[in-house]
DNA sequence: TATGAATGAGTTTTCATTCAT
DNA sequence: AATGAATGAAAACTCATTCAT
């Protein structure tokens, strides 16, 4: 579903005169009858987003989904199957816009520790990480729990995700730059940031994203600059 | 809500035949009308748990916790406002019985190493971090962004959870033992074992217990046998 | 149900400090089990009144008259068949309590309009027609459209009532004071009251009893005073 | 909610084979969505105002109104907020046709005690004010105590309905024709009408509605042909 | 007598889905 | 494609009544 340029088609973060965040659209509603078609679906899966982060998947009913994009209610079902279809292609969204800008901004082939250090610039302080898509993530993983659907997506985006941060400390490690053990390691760095994250997702005032990208930093540090084994 | 003595009373799981566990109540229904009650309620609020885990706050119907207490709907009113009370009371139960537990078994005057290594072997090697307690934990949590009630709980756990870790990491940082920022050292292993239980919460079979245990037990070494600063 | 004596013994409505108006009883809890039981019948009884005054029959629980009335919820089915005997004896004792003051104060031997003002002193002026016996009376009487026990109770509430104003018309009129049908001016006058009774149920702050007197007083000038037919 | 042309629209009210009376629409389902969509509304007042006439509002259940007006359960979420909103909205339907049938067949400019007649004619003798819809009247009225949404109703209603009257009788004061207190007189002429109104809707048998009428009539012959002051 | 725990039928409310226009 | 009226199943909540103690 996510495209090559969905980023660049959408903003889907804004900040508010009030200070809150919100999902917008950034794109002006289109011309022809086909590019209006697929706006009003993209516009149903912002909306999607922007209910779950506010209220939880359960929570959130087709009905304010619908008002939010502006669209009658019948139209789900043009573009949906269902509502738990929707719910997925929202999470694939999410997914993929990570993704795509991680992929984007971090470069493997850079230095090992530059390129982690990137990556918890990249994740903890621009727009695509934060409070909005933060709780609607974990409102989805949570959900993934009971859900087929949405455990196929998470499993796909988590093999990539942990493909990606391996390449980067197996490097370091065959720099002889890791003085512990590789997995441990990863693992010890994977459940760290998710950890922070989820605590942001669910007090975005906790920390600081920079308080949270120097935590990581010292993680680092610490794997990186001890006694040798 | 929580007794001195709920731990003792109860065995709130059990490795079934099949694998799975499950949250069952070891005591024989009691003689007198006045325990009966007592032991009702308690078996409401195990069955919540265990609908929780099993399928989240919302999926879980009053009707299924008490045809799984074998209680008759309405005793839900006798014992609690509503619905949402009893899932603010199961919630409690299982901070209160966490935090009770970790009282029990981890000793803060202990070598502060060593009392963190106990603290690790507690909760991932013992029966009450197990998939079902942490499943509804994380449900609960989740839930907690959109609920007042929930957030409180929370709130009083948490202050109390990174005190207790406070004082750890604080006294080996007095021993000169701990080479990092002290609260950004608590932070990393915080989220740490939030993140390593949330991954166990949503797949149980990701890490054993064991290697969860020795991913912090590297942890702490990274963090501890560092170069100086 | 009601008592020779009912009236002696209870006191069942009591100014309040913040000029509400509250049923109450004024007997002290007796010392012989055989009075207490009685009491506490009594006691249901005029908690019932008390909560169909505040809420209508419908709105009222067996809960809330049984704490209002400080007896377990059980006790009910002692002292009365269920939750509508009880609503039909509340009634009762309300009718036998009015009639039997009305009785007790007006004399029908007297000069007919003297009884008649004399009616409406006690009618307007005393305790024993208070916003809150007025609203346990209008909702009873609209319930009893739908209640065959209850219209029993008013059926032979209402006989006695135009029975007597009957009797001090008849006496007027046999007096040549009337100048009007004698029917239609009872009739009149008796939907007067009622009018004027329920409006005051509704918002005792419409009229002061006095004006509402005084209102009656005019209807007996004008159907009394007027020119011969 | 009331349009000008209600009352042309439907007939409310039907003589029944067996003598009782009976709301129904007289407009044959219309042909348009839009025209559907609305008489479907209208089914669900009148359905709400025949179910509150015959049970009370309390007795009356959704399943049991939408049942009548042949639509779905679900379809009052619909059209109204909840069963409240319905309530509260056929109480407010019920009195603008009050309201709207006096308005056209009394003129204010007429001789004041002939517009007195045809109010009298007008609300005895008509459709307009049958057992039915006093019954649903006086249901709504009483519940009003306790309901702030209906007493808001009534309370804008009462005052047109008392400056109506006001009106009326200050003209024949003018003319020196009410040989008593004006608001003496409005208030004993209101209180009387409301009574007869409310004996009639519990039970319609008590007076015919010319029997009605002519103590109305009585009464104005009383307060006005009197000796003077 | 008196209690209050326990029951379960009855009712309202919610809301995803369907479908005629 | 798009609308929104209509449906009805699912769920929570209310509360009179029962009954063991």
């Amino acid at each position: 579903m996510a495209t090559e340029n969905q980023s660049e088609n959408n903003i889907y973060r804004n900040e508010e005169p009030n200070g809150s965040t919100r999902f917008v659209s950034s794109r002006i509603k289109p011309k022809t009858q086909k590019e209006i078609t697929e706006w009003r679906k993209r516009e149903l899966v912002f909306a999607t987003l922007l209910c779950v982060a506010e209220k939880g998947i359960h929570q959130t009913t087709v009905e304010e989904i619908t008002s939010r994009a502006n669209v009658s209610r019948g139209l789900i079902r043009h573009h949906f199957k269902n509502k738990q279809d929707l719910m997925v292609q929202a999470c694939k969204y999410l997914c993929d816009d990570f993704r795509m800008h991680i992929d984007k901004n971090v470069k493997t082939n850079d230095d090992p520790w530059k390129a982690l250090d990137h990556l918890v610039t990249t994740t903890f302080e621009t727009p695509y990480f934060n409070d909005v898509s933060l709780a609607a993530w974990f409102s989805f993983w949570i959900a993934s729990r009971n859900d087929d659907d949405l455990k196929l997506v998470y499993k796909e985006y988590y093999e990539w995700y942990r493909g990606y941060i391996h390449k980067l400390f197996e490097r370091a490690d065959k720099l002889g730059q890791l003085h512990t053990d590789l997995d441990q390691t990863i693992d010890a760095f994977v459940s760290m940031t998710d950890g922070l994250w989820l605590e942001l997702s669910i007090d975005v005032t906790k920390y600081s994203p920079e308080y949270a990208a120097s935590v990581c930093r010292e993680f680092f540090k610490a794997f990186s600059q001890r006694m040798p084994k």
